[in-house]
RNA sequence: GGGCUUAUAGCUCAGGUGGUUAGAGCGUACCCCUGAUAAGGGUAAGGUCAAUGGUUCGAGUCCAUUUAAGCCCA
């Protein structure tokens, strides 16, 4: 006996991808795809690093599966695609994650806990999920090398970030500067973004406000704007930290925000002003109620106050005025007191112009040096560049600055007073809230040097600092930049020719971003990272960037040679070996990096920047890093870079996607990648994120245990563009489950019960495509369009469109149509030609199908390949993902085969709906069909389907009527694609008249071609071309129409047709019974019936057809009705007493 | 506040370059088929195409503004 196809109780997914697993480990395959491609072209795929001190997610499942159906199209395609996977293992989480489980907090590092021991921590806490991400990586199919992931913490990667930190040091692309960061002063030290957030940080404070009034400088930009007024003139700016106001350099007004100048007098001091402040605001300052007190009338201490506005200009008018510095403590060094645009202004409250002090906020800082604006800065003892305010938060005492700068810039007799006093009262332990604070007194100096508009206490939320519980400030830190700035024009360039999916992210998120490029700050004042490996000597003037171990090992000797180290950590390691132990002698992070003292070539001791890098610095040097390039694997190396492909979430966009272009574009003067997916979120089913507070997150390990990896990822990539973010919802997983792979499974279980029963297992020489039926050269014609259509958008990186169209082939051509119109040739007739065909051609059909989809649903294709190919032994390879790609044969493509399947297809759907609605089962024949044709090729189209049609529909025949018969009713409409761009306005018109065109007209224009209409006074005519002609009717027939077609039915039921429908029920009767028997489809039978003279009469004629169709190979007539006799209804009354058994 | 995305049937989604009747699947209702049967098929109901304004003979589609949701950044 030949060997037979499996057959299956039911579609189980899991199951199947539990199996093919077990397989796959046990072939190897993964390593097989990578290793049979040897020789070949390389794809080259970067995987971007997880961190694995998270929990996998459902949205993981997405963005990998992105990533895995590519690289699998791409070794189908013959590629050696390798893919090493990674992780990322440095940065805050991790620190906060092991401050968690120690139950320590950063005050505790260096004091509770050890650097060492924390790092040590570390190390463990960020591997914490490994093998939940290794068994989700394995249970979704996702093909990646497990085994020799990079790892960030490696020293040997961090010997690669430091070669490249070093490549941009030389080329001067590394500086230090500063940004505007949260500061607390109380604890002396920075604070990131997630501390701020932290619950609770955020709270409500009543602090001194002050609006002050700036006084501007009659000079020739005043007379642009003020012509010849000839008072003083102020702006009123509204501050919550009066401290900051020595500080100021500029004035920010929106450039479109409208401002008034107003007439009034001076609260405090009660002398007449003009002030300036936004449109929108003035009512906030100047009552209505107020509108009608009298400037003669007021008297000073009045609390209703006279204002008239007397003139209003836009912000745009006032940039570039000039006023008299507002507190000259001291004198700024450089251009100042300007007003300039800012874009941040609004006019929600305040006076909607914004008073900057670049040194002590983000966007001050920002808008301040777009406008060339200069900073307030002191220069201390130390000759370094300070802000005001000293570390403690104090206004720098004048004995810790550097007398020559006192000298030049500090007005010593107005600032004496306030130097050294704490900014804030929370900073200084021996003041209590009662005391005066500087804000305070700030404000009164203001007010009686009629500078001040208006004091008062305002309640705001204002950060707070956790440890602390001291309110920060923003205040200038210093920082390492790399200079991005510098390499914009060409990472726009490069960014030029990367294919983004979609293009819009490239162009719009992306492309926007390098244009407005700042310098990339990579300094993070952690624990946990790559150090910079930059030493300097104290008074910063010498200074080493280090790029390998080698490098460091040697400068370290130096050191110990000049007497500042006692011995080299790195004396065991071996400049040149390469290997993991070797590597394993020392460690490159903190505290071991910060003990390292290096020699200055003038013999001073270097120390390293305390610093560590931005670990996004760390995934975007993984091209390199992973590698351990350039110190191994450098031929490896220029043949796989850049990447072919890289995928992640549109969050990487400013992320990894960046950081990868960014290195690659200033330090290989390259792209990173050539084409990259980003994807959208994964939402749940209503829409909103997923998160596990809410507790509408998805866990992947039950999502993919319940309904199989295949669905899973099926789902998720057809269900939306990957682009587009996906509601989840598991109800579409069940959905395609059922839909899909239902279908599919369907189709094969049919094709295999009746292979194994006819025994083909796919030995015979191929029928020559011209041998095979109609039908078989349709699907194999559709087929080989879906492969073209497939591989085209798989090429495309449109993998929704792949899928779509996968599952739409099945659905509706393969198992909707060609399964069910040839089911009777697989079950009936000898082991013929045709039969053959029909198998080899559904055979053909399922393996190719298993391929297209393999990319996606990898286990579920890999199962059907072996089950179809473990008995025909077609392809030599044991597995689909081993296989290359079948190409399409374009040769077997015939368009107007599918065009007129497709009629065959519409026409069938128009009869049906007729037979629905006359209420004529299908199984009851009717005599004829009538097709109105306009053409004699599409009488041909039709005629070649004629048989598929009739036999679908059960009619026996079917005749064309020409369009010329006197029998049609036609309806005519105007063609307006055609008339429109002739006629245009007239249209409507027209449209009216040809509707209304009589069956003679339409003649008329049917026979001449032309027609002439009258229409608002002009003679128009009209072409065939500009109307649609349809066939609306056929009196005395039941008719249908769709699109252009139109079909007539005749629904006379003679004589000879009823007896045939009759014997057609009773041929279904008997099938029945064969069933409830539990017959086998090839069992013959006897077939006894009660005689019945009415019956008998009915049937006789077809007698030979009953028999065949229900294999009875003995039909006997019973003349006594006994009780092993079943009764059976024909329908119309006629009812039958028959018996089945095996023949 | 800026950039980008999305908005079409109860749900999930299609709808090159504008053309008058806006499609599919699921779900719902009714029905058919019974040699693919723990399958298969048909028919129907269901839409102010987010809103407003504009361009045009004609707008789901082009332009402007707005609204809602989301992401990234400030």
């Amino acid at each position: 006996m030949s060997k037979q196809y499996p057959s299956y109780s039911h579609l189980n997914l899991p199951l199947i991808a539990q199996q093919v697993q077990e397989q796959w480990d046990q072939e190897q395959t993964f390593k097989q795809s990578i290793a049979t491609r040897d020789g070949q072209p390389s794809f080259v795929f970067y995987e971007g690093p997880p961190s694995a001190n998270g929990v996998p997610g459902i949205h993981h499942v997405m963005a990998r599966t992105i990533k895995d159906l590519f690289c699998r199209f791409k070794t189908m395609q013959g590629f050696k695609v390798e893919r090493k996977a990674g992780w990322d293992t440095h940065g805050l989480p991790v620190e906060i994650g092991v401050e968690k489980s120690l139950g320590i907090t950063k005050e505790d590092i260096g004091h509770k806990i050890s650097i060492e021991d924390y790092n040590k921590a570390c190390r463990t806490e960020v591997m914490k999920y490994k093998d939940l991400w290794d068994d989700l990586t394995q249970k979704m199919g996702y093909w990646v090398d497990l085994d020799h992931p990079y790892i960030t913490f490696d020293n040997k990667y961090i010997e690669s970030v430091w070669w490249l930190l070093k490549q941009l040091y030389n080329k001067n692309l590394l500086y230090k500067g500063y940004t505007i960061q949260p500061y607390s002063p109380a604890a002396g030290t920075g604070l990131s973004t997630h501390e701020l957030n932290q619950p609770g940080c955020y709270r409500d404070v009543k602090d001194t406000t002050a609006v002050a009034q700036f006084k501007v400088i009659k000079n020739e930009a005043f007379s642009r704007v003020f012509g010849n007024f000839s008072e003083d003139l102020h702006i009123l700016a509204w501050t919550t930290t009066p401290w900051t106001l020595p500080s100021n350099t500029a004035l920010a007004v929106g450039p479109k925000i409208q401002y008034l100048l107003v007439k009034t007098f001076n609260p405090y001091t009660f002398e007449k002003v003009n002030v300036m402040l936004a449109k929108d605001r003035f009512r906030a300052y100047f009552p209505e109620k107020n509108d009608e007190v009298s400037f003669d009338d007021y008297k000073g201490g009045d609390k209703a106050m006279p204002h008239q506005i007397i003139g209003e200009f836009s912000g745009d008018q006032l940039c570039g005025l000039s006023y008299e510095q507002l507190i000259p403590f001291v004198k700024p060094m450089g251009k100042a007191f300007e007003v300039i645009p800012g874009d941040y202004v609004t006019t929600e409250d305040g006076t909607g112009v914004v008073h900057i002090a670049p040194t002590f906020g983000a966007d001050d800082d920002r808008v301040a040096k777009a406008a060339g604006i200069a900073p307030l800065i002191l220069i201390d003892a130390e000759g370094q560049r300070r802000p005001m305010v000293d570390l403690q938060g104090r206004f720098y005492r004048i004995a810790d600055l550097d007398a020559d700068f006192v000298k030049t810039n500090v007005n010593t007799s107005l600032y004496s007073e306030y130097a050294g006093r704490f900014v804030k009262n929370d900073y200084n332990p021996s003041l209590t809230e009662a005391d005066a604070s500087l804000d305070v007194d700030l404000a009164v100096m203001l007010k009686k040097q009629n500078l001040a508009f208006k004091v008062e206490k305002h309640t705001h939320n204002y950060p707070h600092c956790w440890r602390t519980d001291k309110p920060i400030l923003y205040y200038p830190l210093d920082s390492w930049f790399i200079k991005t700035t510098e390499y914009r024009d060409k990472m726009i360039d490069l960014n030029g020719t990367i294919n983004w999916k979609p293009k819009s992210t490239g162009e719009g998120r992306f492309g926007n971003w390098l244009e407005n490029l700042v310098d990339w700050n990579l300094s993070r004042s952690r624990f946990w990272g790559i150090p910079l490996p930059i030493w300097s000597s104290e008074d910063h003037k010498e200074r080493i960037c280090i790029g390998s171990a080698e490098e460091l090992k040697i400068e370290i000797e130096k050191s110990v040679a000049a007497g500042w180290m006692k011995n080299n950590p790195l004396q065991n390691f071996v400049p040149g070996d390469m290997s993991e132990a070797n590597y394993n002698t020392f460690d490159f992070h903190k505290p071991y990096a910060d003990l390292i003292v290096l020699v200055s070539p003038t013999g001073k001791p270097m120390h390293r920047d305390p610093d560590l890098i931005d670990v996004w610095f760390d995934s975007g040097s993984m091209p390199y890093a992973q590698l351990h390039y350039p110190f191994e694997n450098k031929e490896y190396f220029d043949q796989n870079y850049p990447a072919d492909f890289i995928a992640e979430g549109v969050d990487q966009t400013r992320g990894w996607f960046f950081t990868l272009h960014a290195i690659a574009s200033m330090v290989f003067d390259s792209v990173a990648y050539k084409n990259v997916v980003s994807n959208g979120l994964v939402l749940d089913k209503n829409g909103n994120k997923m998160s596990k507070r809410l507790g509408n997150a998805v866990d992947p390990f039950e999502t993919l245990k319940k309904y199989g990896p295949d669905a899973t990822r099926w789902y998720m990539i057809t269900n939306a563009q990957p682009w587009d973010n996906l509601k989840f919802d598991v109800e579409g997983i069940a959905e395609v489950q059922r839909k899909f792979f239902g279908t599919l499974y369907n189709t094969y279980s049919f094709f295999a019960l009746y292979a194994n029963i006819d025994g083909f297992t796919h030995q015979e020489a191929e029928v020559a495509f011209d041998q095979r039926p109609e039908i078989d050269r349709w699907i194999l014609s559709e087929l080989n369009t879906l492969i073209l259509n497939v591989e085209e958008a798989y090429q495309q990186y449109e993998p929704t469109r792949a899928g779509r169209m996968i599952q739409y082939f099945v659905d509706a051509h393969l198992s909707n149509w060609y399964v069910r119109l040839s089911r009777r040739r697989f079950w009936k007739g000898t082991y013929s030609t045709d039969k053959i065909s029909a198998y080899q051609t559904l055979y053909h059909n399922l393996v190719t199908l298993a391929q297209l989809a393999a990319p996606i649903a990898p286990f579920f294709g890999e199962r059907l390949f072996n089950d179809l190919n473990s008995v025909s032994g077609k392809c030599k390879e044991n597995s689909i993902h081993l296989t290359q790609w079948f190409k399409a044969n374009s040769a077997e493509i015939d368009k107007q085969l599918e065009e007129r399947m497709q009629l065959a297809q519409d026409f069938s759907s128009m009869i049906l709906g007729l037979r629905k609605q006359t209420k004529i089962k299908v199984r009851q024949p009717l005599q004829k069909i009538m097709i109105p044709v306009s053409s004699e090729a599409m009488q041909q189209q039709i005629d070649r389907v004629k048989d598929l049609i009739t036999s679908e529909v059960n009619v026996k025949e079917l005749a064309y009527i020409a369009e010329d018969n006197d029998m049609l009713v036609k309806a005519i409409k105007a063609n307006f694609k055609t008339l429109g761009p002739k006629f245009g306005k007239l249209m409507k018109s027209i449209a009216v008249q040809i509707t209304a065109m009589s069956s003679s007209d339409i003649r008329q224009l049917e026979q001449s071609g032309k027609f002439n209409l009258f229409v608002e006074g002009e003679n128009i005519e009209i072409e065939l071309s500009d109307v649609e002609i349809t066939t609306q009717d056929i009196p005395g027939w039941v008719v249908a129409t769709q699109g252009n077609l139109t079909v007539a039915l005749d629904i006379t039921i003679t004589d000879e047709l009823f007896k045939e429908g009759v014997s057609r029920e009773l041929v279904n009767r008997v099938q029945n019974l064969r069933k409830e028997q539990n017959f086998e489809v090839t069992d013959k039978i006897r077939l006894q019936i009660l005689k019945d003279d009415d019956i008998l009469g009915i049937i006789a004629d077809n007698l030979v057809y009953i028999c065949s169709e229900t294999l009875t190979e003995d039909l006997q007539w019973i003349e006594q009705a006994t009780d092993e006799l079943v009764e059976v209804d024909l329908g119309l009354q006629n009812i039958v007493k028959l018996k089945v058994t095996k023949y």
